[in-house]
DNA sequence: AACGTTTGCGAAATCGTTTTCGCAAATTTT
DNA sequence: AAAATTTGCGAAAACGATTTCGCAAACGTT
C-alpha cells in the first residue's frame, strides 16, 4: 500500500536524472522538448503526483493558512468558515481549522500548534475567556502574519476584519423610531463583552439622535432563550410602558416574540421586536424576524484576501488595515 | 522575520551533533544526562520547536486527517466536524477541511489534495451530485484510510458511520400512524440519495407492518424549502387526502408547516406533520417541531475512532466496520 | 596485562523535492 | 578551422528532522 511514486523512481524508469524529471515537469526552458514530453507522458500515465511535504520543506511554504475558531456549531462562524474555505480553496492553498471552544489554554494551544506546522498565515476570533494575550504576542514576534476578524484583539497590531456593531446598534434602533416607536427596550449582553457594549452604544446614539430620552431601565441585561424565560416576569412589567424591543441577538429576540404572543401581545402590531445577526432562526419564526444583518461568509473572504496579500507581497512592508462590514437592516416582519 | 530554530543551530551553539541533539530531545539511553540537560535546557531557552513538514517528511506520517464535507454551514454537518475537531484534537492531530459544496468535481479536487498532503486518513461525507465513483475507488486502491460517514459510498467497502435512516424513516411513521394517522404523504430526497432511499424505505416498512396500502403519489421528491414552495400546488391538491407528512428533513418540514398554516391548516389538528434531523431550528417554528434526532457531534467522535484505530495498528487487518447510530424520536408539538 | 563489554557520541544516509553549479557536446561566430 | 556560445543534462547541496552504523574511550573481567 501507499506506494507512492516520486521523481527519483521516474527518473531510475527512464535513465534520466532526478534534476532532469523536475525540471521537465516544471517546463523548465533547460530541457529539450523530447526529453520533457517523454517525462510528462510517464509521469502522467504512472499518475504521478508530487508530494507535498517534501515540497512545503523545501521553499519554506507550506501553502496552507490555520484557523482559530471558538465553536464551529454556530451559524456565524461556520458561515465565517465557509467563505475562509471557498476563497483559501479557489487559491489553491490547504486550511487547518482548530476550535478553541472558548477556552483559553485550547487557542493557546492551537496557536502553537498551527505555527509548527509552519502554516503561511492565521485567521483567528478569540475566545470569549482570553484575558492574557502573551501567546498572540509571541506570534506577533515571530513575524506569522495574522488577521483576526470579529472577535479582534486589541493588544497586538494585526489585519482586521469587523463588523460595525456601533452602526448596526443604531442603525436597528433607529429603524424602530422611524416606524413611530419612541419606548424601546434594550436585552443588553454582558457588559464586558466588546460586541454587546457597541450595539448598546449604538443604541444609545440613535435615541440621543432623536431626542429620545434615555432611561436605564429600559436597558437590560438579557441575551439567552434561557434568560428571557427567567426575566420573564420583569420584562412583561415593562412592556405596558414600551412600544418596541431591540435584542441583541436573534435567539433572544425569537425567544421574546414567542413569549409576547404567549401572553396575548402580537407582533409587530402591539410590540415591535428586531433581533441582531441573521441567521437561519430568523425565517424559521412566525413573524418572521426583522433583523441586523451579519454577513459572515463576506467577512471570511475579506480575511482571506487580507492575509494573502500580506502572503503574495512577503518583502513589502503592509499597513495593518481594518476592515469594517457595515450591517444593513435585513427587512422581515417583527417590526 | 521567522528565523525559527533548527536541530543543527543547537548543534552548532553547543558544539555537539545533531544526532546527538536529535537524541537527548527525544531522551534517547545512548546520551548521558550531562548532555541531555544540557541541550534540553537550552532547546528550551531558546523555544525550540521542531519542524513538523520535516518530521512528517521523514517519518512518512503527517499526523494529520483530512475531512471532505459537503456544506459546512448546515447544523448537522457543523455538528459532525465539532465532534470530529474534538477528539482529533485530543488526540494530537491536525484536521484539514475540505467543502465539497456539493459538487463532485470539487470533492474529487479535494480529495486529491488530501492524498496529496499525505494525510493519514480521510472522513468524508458524500455530495449529493456525485454519481462517479472512481475517485473513491482510486483512493482505496491507495490504500489510504477511510471514513464515510453519513453519505455513504456503498460502491467501494470501507469503515462507516451511518444513522440508521430505514429505522428512522420507520420511527417517524410509526409515530404518525400510532397518532391514528393512515394517510401520510411523503416527501423524500432525490432517489440517488441513499439516505433518502433508506428513510423512504423505512415509511414503506411502517405502512407495511401496520397494513396501511402504499400509494405511490404519496411519496413526492421534495427536500428543500424551495422546493416546497415550487410545489406548494401540488402538495395543496393532495392534503384533502392525507392526514399526516413525514419530510425527509428539517428544514422541509418547517417549510412545509409554514405552508400548510399560511392556507389555513393547523398543525397538528389537520394534519401532523414530522421532520428529520434534530437542529436548532426545529425548536423555532410553531408549533414546535417534532422530528428524529440526529446526533452529529458523537458521530464525528465515532468517525475519529474507527480512523485512529487503524492508523494505530497500520499492518493489522481489521475488517471493515459499520457504525450505527439509531435515532430516537424528539417529541414536540407538530406531530 | 590482555581482552571483552559498555558508554557516549558522530558521520552519513534517508525522506522527496528544488536549484545552483558545472561540464560536455552541439552549434554558432569569427 | 579555431574560438565562443548555446543547449541539455547531471551531481550535489540544500530544507529539518530521524536512524543505522561505526568507533573511540572507559570500564569490567580474567
Amino acid at each position: 500500500m501507499h506506494n507512492k511514486l516520486t521523481i527519483k523512481d521516474i527518473a531510475k524508469k527512464l535513465g534520466v536524472s532526478v534534476s532532469t524529471v523536475s525540471r521537465a515537469l516544471k517546463d523548465h526552458p533547460d530541457i529539450s522538448e523530447k526529453t520533457k514530453s517523454l517525462i510528462r507522458n510517464f509521469a502522467n500515465e504512472m499518475n504521478y503526483r508530487p508530494n507535498v511535504l517534501a515540497l512545503s520543506l523545501r521553499k519554506q511554504k507550506s501553502n496552507t493558512i490555520g484557523l482559530i475558531i471558538p465553536e464551529i456549531v454556530h451559524h456565524f462562524f461556520s458561515s465565517v468558515i465557509s467563505g475562509i474555505e471557498d476563497l483559501t480553496y479557489r487559491e489553491g492553498y490547504n486550511l487547518i481549522i482548530c476550535q478553541s471552544n472558548e477556552n483559553q489554554f485550547r487557542e493557546s494551544t492551537n496557536l502553537q500548534a498551527l505555527i509548527d506546522h509552519r502554516v503561511d498565515g492565521i485567521i483567528i476570533s478569540m475566545s470569549k475567556s482570553t484575558t492574557n494575550f502573551n501567546h498572540f504576542k509571541k506570534a506577533w514576534e515571530d513575524g506569522i502574519p495574522m488577521v483576526f476578524f470579529d472577535r479582534i484583539c486589541d493588544a497586538i497590531e494585526t489585519d482586521r476584519v469587523v463588523m460595525d456593531d456601533f452602526e448596526g446598534g443604531r442603525l436597528a434602533t433607529e429603524y424602530l423610531i422611524k416606524k413611530g416607536c419612541s419606548n424601546i427596550l434594550h436585552l443588553a449582553a454582558a457588559p464586558n463583552l466588546l460586541i454587546g457594549r457597541n450595539r448598546r452604544d449604538g443604541y444609545l446614539e440613535a435615541l440621543r439622535q432623536y431626542n429620545i430620552p434615555i432611561r436605564e431601565k429600559f436597558i437590560l441585561k438579557c441575551d439567552t432563550r434561557e434568560e428571557v424565560i427567567t426575566m420573564q416576569n420583569h420584562i412583561l412589567s415593562l412592556v405596558p410602558q414600551i412600544d418596541a424591543i431591540f435584542a441583541v441577538n436573534d435567539s433572544t429576540a425569537i425567544a421574546t416574540i414567542q413569549m409576547l404572543r404567549r401572553n396575548g401581545y402580537r407582533v409587530p402590531e402591539d410590540i415591535r421586536v428586531i433581533g441582531f445577526g441573521d441567521g437561519p432562526i430568523a425565517t424559521i419564526v412566525e413573524p418572521a424576524l426583522t433583523t441586523v444583518e451579519q454577513k459572515g461568509y463576506d467577512m471570511g473572504r475579506e480575511a482571506v484576501r487580507l492575509l494573502l496579500q500580506r502572503l503574495n507581497n512577503p518583502n513589502v512592508p503592509i499597513d495593518y488595515q481594518t476592515r469594517v462590514f457595515t450591517p444593513t437592516i435585513k427587512e422581515r416582519e417583527s417590526a
